[in-house]
DNA sequence: TAAGATGGTCAATGAAGTTGTCTATATGGT
DNA sequence: ACCATATAGACAACTTCATTGACCATCTTA
């Protein structure tokens, strides 16, 4: 019956944003647990608007919401890493596709499977049952693709 | 009983931060409408560090995980925004205290109000009784102070 | 085929952080 | 009381990452 006074609401953004950070923080000292720490929050959202087929640097600059030559660096600092390579596209000599390495494809392998074992966590310490329906209140407040992969520019946006 | 599959495991953290993120665009939106245009995100995090009884320079940098200069800086354009102001402290000369203005507090006071609306707004879609809960496993997910006031630097840590 | 749109790169600029250095002032041990 | 040490704040140089502007090569289309 609620009878006491709701939290203040400033409370829920700052949880949502907490618990955001904590699982974001235990996959990142995993991930470098297995051989990749060099890796960074933003890298992800990168990786996963390049996509499994890849894509170019104009086209990955529209998706991560930064200018083409942002993207460019971007796309200079993980190749330097290894994540990801250049290649011609025979189809339009002008573009060069960026596409993920090995190494970049093992990235995203192995947070796929991160993710899947910090949520048999998260239900073993909540309940299957309760955190399904934080994931469903979570889906009806904020609805939409969650892939919102102009994220990095926007929290220090000016 | 949770005869489906469950979810992937990436979609409660980008669920968070994209509730996380409506939630703060909205409250920008609607506290630009109350006339603080100018304000960031990341602002909020900064007022909250000064505190209602005003800081130093260099203790603001430790709160926010930066340098003593960087928070020297963010100082001087609040100052310029006219949100906070500096004032000598008399009990130690090598100290400039920095506060919050008339306008800084009204920043704040406003922010506190649009929150709770939000707050509202949201109980009105989900129901009193699953918001509490949602932010009860909130609680339970990621415990502890949700004011991590060094968040601004960390989500483009390198 | 010529005009315009698009992709990639180079160069200059700006914002925001860092390190390093400096002076002034507190503070604490002897 | 004194001196060594720590701290506050300011100034300067540098790094990083994004921006805008300009340029050329190439694709698309009227």
């Amino acid at each position: 019956m609620s009878s006491e006074a709701p939290p203040p609401g400033f409370e829920l953004p700052l949880r949502l944003l907490l618990a955001f950070r904590t699982i974001i923080d235990e996959l990142h000292e995993r991930i470098a647990r297995e051989g990749h720490p060099d890796l960074r929050p933003m890298h992800g959202f990168v990786f996963q608007a390049i996509g499994p087929h890849g894509t170019t640097a104009s086209e990955l600059g529209r998706r991560l919401g930064v200018t083409k030559q942002a993207a460019g660096k971007t796309v200079d600092n993980l190749e330097q890493l290894g994540y990801v390579e250049r290649a011609a596209d025979p189809s339009d000599t002008r573009r060069k596709l960026v596409r993920l390495t090995g190494r970049g494809v093992d990235c995203l392998v192995r947070s796929a499977r991160i993710f899947d074992e910090l949520r048999e966590e998260w239900a073993a310490t909540l309940g299957e049952e309760q955190l399904r329906q934080l994931e469903d209140g979570l889906r009806r407040l904020a609805p939409g693709d969650p892939f919102r992969l102009d994220t990095p520019r926007w929290f220090g946006a000016p």
